[in-house]
DNA sequence: TATAATAATTGACAACTGTCAAAATACAAC
DNA sequence: GTTGTATTTTGACAGTTGTCAATTATTATA
């Protein structure tokens, strides 16, 4: 990103960065997104090319802030006082929740690309981002375990991501209880239940 | 990858791959991957352009199968057979040590490129599938648990790689038996211990 | 509202990408 | 060895990428 999205921006940049973000959206609706082209991009949003480079690195980073844009919601409704293993199951709940409200959002995911595809990489990428840093605060509270906070952090949002792909790609049809029932086990080590 | 490396090759063929197989390396041990670009590739390995899309779709494909051909390695060396616990641990141990016996290629990795390194996530990425597969052999004797067998493999492989990644970036000067021990805590989670 | 400073936009450029169909080479069967 | 077939190699192409320095528009201040 080559400016601060977190710092005020005038109306034309604001105007210019939302032509991007809807013109990214709807391609990904119609193809693939290994076969966007920036110029698709451009074509869409009525922007010449250098217009696009002086907000995005490329098309990877422009998706990249689609997701943030997109996340925005959720992460808004997240506390961040949680403690220990009721945040993570809240954390999961929540994605689990977005998903199943934005039925249309998956379904541009998955339309031309499935679980493996670029696509959900980035955007499951910056979820498990996001959950890492919510989850390290959980974590910090708690030392009276062996392993390094920061490893113990990254655990478990691999955990919450690895959860979340299966009930949304493997097993769509799963009910909330299922899915923390998943979580719970794994997050008690899977062998000794 | 447009050729099946596991059919019977042409004497031309090997020669060709080993080629470009070479030219990549060395390229990855002078500049950061984002810069090498097929021309590079081919310019060292002096076969024209076209003879190289003939064998592979792209730059991250030739990286792929650099990858894999690596592995070889490691992979010989895991047990087909282990049993849950033991063999994840097992598997760990000789990812950790094959990186510990090949601290020239960790340093290419590492040279122009940290952990979050599109290079690193193109190898662990590697890693943790093969890792996925022997798990789940492991997994599926056990009926007792209540997590798809599956979703457990993923689970499990993903700690390894998590582990895996702690030990080799954040705290390099790790010995082995704080490394199982961190990763053993994780496997019997984390908050319960 | 006039002005200076700042930010946004632009077309043109050189380099890189991936794909042909044609040419050259290697291979197997006789 | 010769022949015909299959594979490998090739140069040239059209399209895409990312970067300039120059131009235009927008903003804050007087």
């Amino acid at each position: 990103m080559k400016i601060d999205v977190t710092q005020h921006l005038t109306l034309g940049a604001k105007r210019t960065l939302k032509a991007f973000r809807l013109a990214m959206f709807e391609s990904l609706s119609e193809k693939e997104f290994d076969k966007i082209t920036v110029n698709d991009i451009c074509k869409k949003s009525e922007y010449p090319r250098a217009t696009f480079y002086n907000y995005f690195d490329d098309k990877f980073d422009l998706l990249q802030y689609l997701w943030s844009y997109i996340g925005k919601d959720i992460l808004d409704k997240i506390p961040r006082d949680g403690d220990g293993e009721t945040g993570i199951v809240k954390i999961f709940n929540l994605l689990l929740e977005f998903f199943n409200d934005h039925q249309e959002l998956l379904a541009n995911i998955t339309k031309n690309n499935g679980a493996d595809s670029h696509l959900w990489h980035s955007m499951s990428g910056y979820l498990r981002h996001e959950a890492d840093i919510l989850v390290f605060e959980y974590c910090k509270e708690n030392d009276q375990v062996k392993v390094p906070v920061k490893l113990l952090a990254r655990f478990y949002s691999d955990l919450i991501i690895a959860v979340l792909e299966w009930c949304l790609f493997e097993q769509p049809e799963i009910n909330s209880e299922t899915a923390d029932e998943y979580l719970i086990s794994l997050l008690n080590g899977g062998f000794n239940v």
